[in-house]
DNA sequence: AAATTCCAAGAAATCGATTTCATCGCGCAT
DNA sequence: ATGCGCGATGAAATCGATTTCTTGGAATTT
């Protein structure tokens, strides 16, 4: 464990020289030369916490996700990685497990190692950024909405309800059911006013037909079950986000329901499907591309970026790759 | 953003009291009183960077993993995390890509930031860990083993490919063929030997069985692909992993073969699998015991334990957890 | 009562980097 | 020849915590 103090030992010069050295200002060809030889000699390699402690920044930016078993956060996560690592940080991926408890203790983490920078999928709860916030720290909300005057990308939540419903619809059925996530989520709530939207719009009754669960894959299914025993059965169902859709197809299929009887629309999409999927539509989020927003969002701050605080929606690819019914080869 | 002496000047007292007041030791009932006024009054949480630079220990491990989209490997982050929560270190968790010179990044990072140990599953190249270890930073390699004189959490590799191919041979099947991923990866050989033990011990032949492909969805499915093209097409696969087997099954469906003709033996679980999965055969891995024992052993050497260098090879669990066929409702 | 412990608490050193401030040459203008 | 400016460099301060060293006074011993 080298220090700078060793390497300008060796190389007969200061500490402070080095580190000019290494931050590329004003130092002689000859000393510049005599340092590179003694760093790699002893193999130096800067002190990460002494550096930004004295500096009062990092290049870490942490990165809080509700589920991180859900592959929709993770492919999120691969976006923000793959910009954050282009500008030179390191992500650091913390998993809340939707608990606002561990969430808070993240937060924590994350004001006390003072990192550059904070993307919070928040969980259920209303967090609690004050201390973040007054370190001067940037924060930008990904995927859910909390508090207006912060930074934040999203989906276009309403719109695939709509779209999502909407195929159904136009495959002719009628009595469409919507499985969604906790009233307590904005995606959750959002999804399902663009499904109701899409059912007004077509003159459809929704009464009874709206189900809260949670966004995993035995809220699905259960609220699948129920749906299949209620008096007034569905015949199609709009599943608001991927786990849920898996929750529901294990129900259907358990029931040995297939689903050309039963139409099944999925906000987002399932990664690892094996079967045909020909009776299935998507609505296809870009969840890595909201990754990369916000973590090119999220560094503009850093560096400095003074604009008005605003809410990404993501649209574009949304509007192109909506929809699309995939044949088997999914 | 309080710092130490603006409670210890609040408080009427010296940085150090407050420090020692902070760690427990001997201060004054009514001096601990005062500070902790202060405290509350200023909002103050310890700086850890500075903490952690005076005290040359981090409360924070690193977690480094060739694919964060793989729910294998997420299910073992989740192992992980709980374990360490427990002690009070926070996670680091960090996506190799399987490649070596993320890793390499990362590895740099662990060392600069002097983090309190590590837990690697590596990517298919030698990781130069002198520089971490030189540090007398703790490391545990899970999943994959690449040096013997390092601890090492892994799965029990050749006896999963055995008893996979055993179910296989079991139910009929006499051409079974094995897809598993790269020759340089240690887990990839040891299960493709387990099926090759198993093959030899019920004397039946392997030729031009075996594939090395990636551990990918598109390795599995393009491997798949070739065995059903090629002369000597057999009736039966086990894939060596997961997602070697979404890739395999899909290539099935897409040619319209149903799995009850073609054997198929998967080695770990299929979380979000939807359609019937009647003919398929598991051998369970448990990842989430696997993060969990890593990170014990892990938090055990940080806590100085010396005790000579071993090899966990998970056994009970997949014992008595393996091989069970599942009916519809998996 | 004098001497010896003992302990709470402050002053100052420390961790390893960066950065300000001061200094020293050297070249150029007057 | 003297002075001014400027670039390169070192000494020392700094970031915010912990820890060693020291000290003053109360408690205990003889």
């Amino acid at each position: 464990m080298a220090t700078i103090y060793d390497v300008a030992k060796r190389a007969g010069v200061s500490p402070a020289t080095v580190s000019r050295s290494l931050n590329n200002l004003y130092v002689s060809p000859d000393k510049v030369e005599s340092i590179q030889r003694a760093i790699d000699e002893l193999e130096y390699t800067p002190n990460r916490r002494a550096r930004s402690l004295r500096m009062k920044s990092n290049q870490v930016i942490a990165l809080i996700i509700p589920d991180i078993e859900n592959p929709y956060f993770t492919e999120m996560a691969r976006g923000v990685e793959d910009v954050a690592q282009e500008a030179g940080l390191s992500v650091v991926l913390c998993n809340s497990d939707d608990d606002p408890a561990k969430e808070a203790t993240y937060l924590d983490i994350v004001r006390a190692e003072d990192m550059a920078g904070l993307l919070l999928a928040t969980s259920s709860g209303q967090p609690d950024l004050a201390a973040v916030r007054r370190g001067g720290r940037p924060v930008v909300a990904v995927d859910r909405v909390f508090h207006d005057d912060i930074d934040a990308v999203v989906m276009p939540n309403r719109a695939a309800g709509t779209l999502a419903t909407t195929a159904l619809i136009e495959a002719g059925f009628r009595r469409i059911a919507c499985i969604t996530g906790p009233e307590s989520i904005d995606t959750a709530r959002d999804r399902a006013e663009g499904w109701q939207r899409a059912m007004r719009d077509a003159g459809v009754p929704s009464d009874g037909l709206l189900y809260h669960s949670d966004f995993r894959v035995d809220g699905g299914r259960a609220a699948m079950a129920e749906l299949l025993e209620s008096p007034s059965r569905p015949d199609a169902v709009v599943a608001s986000n991927n786990l849920i859709a898996v929750g529901a197809l294990q129900e259907l299929h358990a029931r040995g329901l297939s689903t050309s009887g039963f139409g099944v629309s999925v906000i987002g999409s399932l990664p690892y499907v094996l079967g045909p999927t020909d009776d299935l539509s998507f609505v296809r989020l870009p969840a890595r591309q909201m990754g990369m927003s916000a973590a090119a969002m999220l560094i503009d701050r850093i560096n400095g970026d003074t604009q008005p605080v605003r809410t990404v929606e993501l649209r574009a690819d949304v509007g192109s790759r909506v929809l699309d019914i995939p044949g088997a080869a999914e």
